[in-house]
RNA sequence: GCCCGGGUGGCGAAAAGGCAGACGCAGGGGACUUAAAAUCCCCUGGCCGCAAGGCCGUGCAGGUUCGAUUCCUGCCCCGGGCACCA
């Protein structure tokens, strides 16, 4: 395609622009903006806000910083990128001090798998790919306060991320435990129990054939916040499915913890505790299932079962837990031989052993109710155990089966009770009892922290053989990665960092004899859960973030990001936000008020973007060829931000015309000819080119003229659109509003200067580049980023005459012309006298006339 | 199975309960040109009709309303998430 207009040459001149003026700087509370600054020109104050200054309000809009892979930049990334940055240079403009950051979440496997393969340390695997990232983001323009960069690696920010680490530590939060883990064989790591798939391989590479084994693990209590993370999900402006996501996750339920008693074996007399969500339903229950690793399942069984149960045991054992909930299996199970008491009738029921029961979760054993639990169901139905109906559904319906509430039957003292009532009475005789009692039980589980891995940042902890496990002291942090040879794990689960015998050993920090440091390192979330407050105050060597620097720009105002982070980085970095905040070194309780995920950003196929599928779109080509401007105004102008669209190869060609149309509206067709020919001289780059570039005139028709009524009109029209589609979101259709101006504009022979220039402020956050071009064309002196947002005024909408359909039954029928003040009885009156009108209602009644002023008339007739 | 999203022209998409399809792509016609590209102008949901015009049309079936893409009920299909959590 032909190229529209200059922007090899005018997207790199502003680029320049921006960064030698440090124009998208954010200054913090009480900084002094300098005295040319266009901010400070505008509101005429030296000095920027602090956190209780009403009139200059901040925003601190985020993107979800990148994994620098070594793919380089996605087009999915500047989606997000561009929606942010869009809005960030419109709240700019309406006066706002805002806080725009970018850095990398640099840890990671990749390239510690790259070093594994070639020997290539993966700092400096990082460095190269962060720098092609930074290349690629900065190419598109977007106003980043690059002073604030932050890197997840670098010892600088690590430091702190360690620190927190031992803050929580210190609060209790962190600890030590031999669990079983997720191991992936084809990695040679541990995997959290989130990056193990359904099919049991693993998520990062989709290795088969993930099993668990038993590890010292560090392990960060989260669950101690189960319900504050789900509470405080009320305070925050996030999409509901989001939210939905985090509270199955965390996974509430309220039951009651039921004792039952061993009837016989050595553990006769020892309870057996059961959480239930169904206390009312213990009549029905007819057996018991107990997790296959249960504690006391070595002591319900008899010798006549032991045999069956112990290859039982052993066949769990071998089965990954993702195994066992992967398939859509039958229930097996073994009789244990044992029985149990049930409390609330004195009945003996068996004991089983089967691996839908987890020990996980609750207490690793249920009491079965088959007649009312599906699974239940589906287990006494395999090993013919009897079944009893205990609660009768309300609409009469077959009680078998039924899992709804409905109202008790042969249940003792709650017969007759509906089920709410039920649970409630039966709830408070097994506590009177000593029974029993409420229990409120979490999905979630305890994060594991701990990698058996090299590139991530070392868990600050010394183990000390007289001392035990003791914290790293602040000043010796931070507690650096040794430089290694060989980066493979050693293949029995031992840590890449154990094989660097130097490092490990180092004096205990309590008594100063021999002591070994901690050889496993942070998961990948660890960088994640505060770079937003690192980005308040990026190079602070004495703190993580200066208190008032915190206080003033938090919390998030708008996060932005893929949906795929809805969990885990979501709410791992909400866990550790609440923790600093009960620690008192944050302000807020939730990190990030509102958040917006964009959507997906698909092939030409309609297929999701890969390798593979050859359907991978690459920013630098787009760029090169249409330009930063025209790559973002078409990210824009797919589609909402959150739908899933297609890339369109013709439809950024066409956002691409779009941005030529406007060169063409405001640049005068002789003198871009000649500066065409002067580049054919002097070179498409560089100072004589930029010199050419400023032979470019306006077009004749831009003049110091008075913009007509119906130029205003069409001006103040496209100034409430983009407005307000910026205010919520819409870029698609605020793009939209920009083209019907420019159609519009095009056919005006006078262009009044005022109304062009006024256009070039609502183009701006979308196209800068080349809107800083025709700013300047137009005689602005210096960048536009901070000339004050353009209003609209309703009058220039009060159009003389309208035109209102005229409907019959509902069908549209007639258009009508009307003054614009015309009342409803005049309408009424001329809608009657329309000649079709009178044609279809001929022979018929009018039952009711509705009018609607400056909308619509509809006649209902019969 | 459960929980979220979504189904509108050939395509991406717009529409405070009030003219369905703005804007863009693709397609058709025209102007300019020796020609092509680029640019500019016009047309473009489907069916019937020479036309005037008519009928149909927002996944399907109902309902509320003077009026429904929009609200309500049931169903079908697609995308995403969770998946034996007692």
């Amino acid at each position: 395609m032909r190229r529209q207009y200059p922007f090899p040459l005018i997207e790199p001149k502003w680029q320049r622009y921006w960064r030698r003026n440090a124009t998208f700087r954010a200054f913090d509370p009480g900084e002094s903006l300098p005295e040319d600054h266009p901010f400070r020109r505008r509101h005429g104050r030296a000095v920027a806000p602090s956190a209780d200054d009403a009139y200059a309000p901040k925003s601190y809009v985020l993107d979800m910083f990148p994994y620098p892979s070594g793919a380089g930049l996605h087009v999915g990334h500047p989606e997000g990128y561009t929606a942010t940055d869009i809005l960030c240079r419109y709240r700019r403009m309406r006066g706002m001090h805002v806080l725009h950051p970018m850095g990398w979440d640099a840890f990671g496997l990749p390239a510690e798998q790259y070093a594994m393969d070639t020997g290539t340390h993966p700092a400096v695997t990082t460095k190269k790919n962060v720098d092609t990232f930074r290349r690629q983001i900065q190419m598109l323009g977007f106003s980043y306060d690059w002073d604030r960069e932050v890197d997840t690696t670098d010892p600088s920010y690590f430091r702190w991320t360690q620190w927190i680490f031992l803050q929580l530590y210190k609060k209790g939060l962190a600890y030590e435990a031999e669990v079983p883990v997720w191991w992936c064989d084809g990695c040679k790591v541990v995997l959290a129990n989130e990056e193990v798939n359904a099919d049991g391989s693993c998520d990062r590479k989709g290795h088969p054939g993930v099993y668990r084994r038993p590890l010292r693990q560090w392990i960060l209590k989260i669950t101690a916040y189960a319900d504050r993370l789900l509470q405080d999900l009320d305070l925050v402006d996030w999409p509901e499915s989001i939210k939905e996501q985090q509270r199955n996750w965390i996974g509430r339920s309220e039951g009651v913890e039921v004792s039952f008693t061993i009837a016989d074996g050595p553990a006769k007399g020892e309870a057996l505790r059961v959480f239930t969500t169904r206390p009312d339903t213990l009549f029905g229950a007819t057996f018991m299932v107990l997790a296959p690793e249960h504690p006391l399942v070595d002591r319900v069984t008899t010798t006549g079962q032991r045999v069956a149960v112990t290859a039982y045991r052993a066949e769990t054992a071998r089965k990954s837990e993702v195994e066992r909930t992967a398939l859509e299996k039958e229930k097996t199970g073994v009789f244990t031989g044992g029985h149990a008491v049930n409390p609330v009738n004195g009945e003996e029921i068996p004991l089983w052993i089967a691996d839908y029961v987890l020990m996980s979760y609750g207490t690793g054993a249920i009491m079965a109710v088959p007649a009312h639990d599906e699974r239940d169901l589906a287990f006494a139905k395999e090993h013919r155990l009897p079944i009893r109906t205990v609660v009768r559904p309300l609409d009469g319906s077959e009680p078998l089966g039924f899992v709804g509430d409905g109202v008790s039957v042969d249940s003792g003292l709650i017969t007759g009770l509906k089920t709410p009532e039920a649970k409630k009475k039966i709830a408070a005789w097994l506590a009177e009892q000593g029974l029993g009692a409420p229990k409120v039980q979490y999905k979630l589980r305890d994060w594991l922290f701990s990698r058996q891995r090299y590139w991530g940042e070392p868990i600050p902890i010394v183990h000390c053989a007289r001392c035990g496990s003791l914290p790293v002291s602040d000043d010796q942090l931070p507690v650096l990665l040794p430089e290694m040879r060989n980066y493979t794990p050693t293949g029995n689960a031992e840590p890449p960092l154990a094989k660097a015998a130097e490092w490990v050993s180092c004096p205990c920090p309590k008594c100063g004899g021999a002591a070994k440091r901690e050889t496993n390192t942070m998961p990948q979330w660890a960088g994640s859960c505060w770079y937003y407050l690192r980005f308040l105050d990026p190079k602070n060597p004495s703190g993580f973030v200066n208190g008032e620097k915190e206080r003033a720009w938090m919390p998030v105002d708008l996060y932005v990001g893929g949906a795929e982070h809805a969990v885990l980085h979501l709410l791992y970095a909400r866990f550790w936000h609440k923790a600093l905040h009960d620690l008192g070194l944050v302000s807020t309780p939730e990190p990030f008020q509102r958040l917006v995920n964009q959507g997906m950003i698909l092939g030409e196929d309609n297929q999701k973007m890969s390798k593979s599928r050859g359907n991978v779109i690459n920013p630098d080509a787009v760029v090169a060829e249409c330009g930063a401007d025209a790559f973002r105004l078409y990210e824009m102008f797919m589609g909402p931000l959150e739908a899933a669209k297609p890339w369109s190869t013709q439809g950024l060609q066409g956002v691409y015309r779009f941005l030529g149309r406007v060169w063409r509206l405001f640049t005068d067709e002789a003198s871009v000819e000649a500066f065409e020919q002067a580049l054919t001289l002097a070179g498409h780059e560089g100072a004589a080119a930029e010199k050419a570039l400023g032979g470019v005139r306006p077009h004749a028709a831009i003049q110091d003229a008075e913009p007509t009524a119906e130029q205003q009109a069409a001006l103040h029209r496209a100034i409430r659109k983009v407005t307000e589609d910026l205010d919520t979101l819409g870029f698609n259709t605020a793009v939209s509003a920009l083209m019907v101006f420019v159609n519009e504009a095009m056919a005006w022979s006078v262009r009044p200067r005022a109304a062009m220039r006024t256009f070039l402020l609502l183009l701006a956050p979308f196209a800068p580049h080349l809107a800083e071009e025709l700013w300047r064309l137009l005689g602005g002196e210096r960048t536009l980023a901070y000339e004050p947002w353009p209003t609209w005024d309703p009058k220039w909408f009060a159009v003389t005459e309208v035109e209102i359909p005229i409907q019959v039954n509902g069908k549209l029928r007639d258009r009508l012309t009307v003054l614009a003040g015309a009342t409803p009885q005049e309408i009424e009156a001329l809608a009657r006298a329309s000649e079709k009108v009178r044609v279809l209602c001929a022979g018929k009644t009018i039952r009711k006339v509705v009018v609607v002023p400056g909308k619509v008339v509809n006649l209902v007739v019969s």
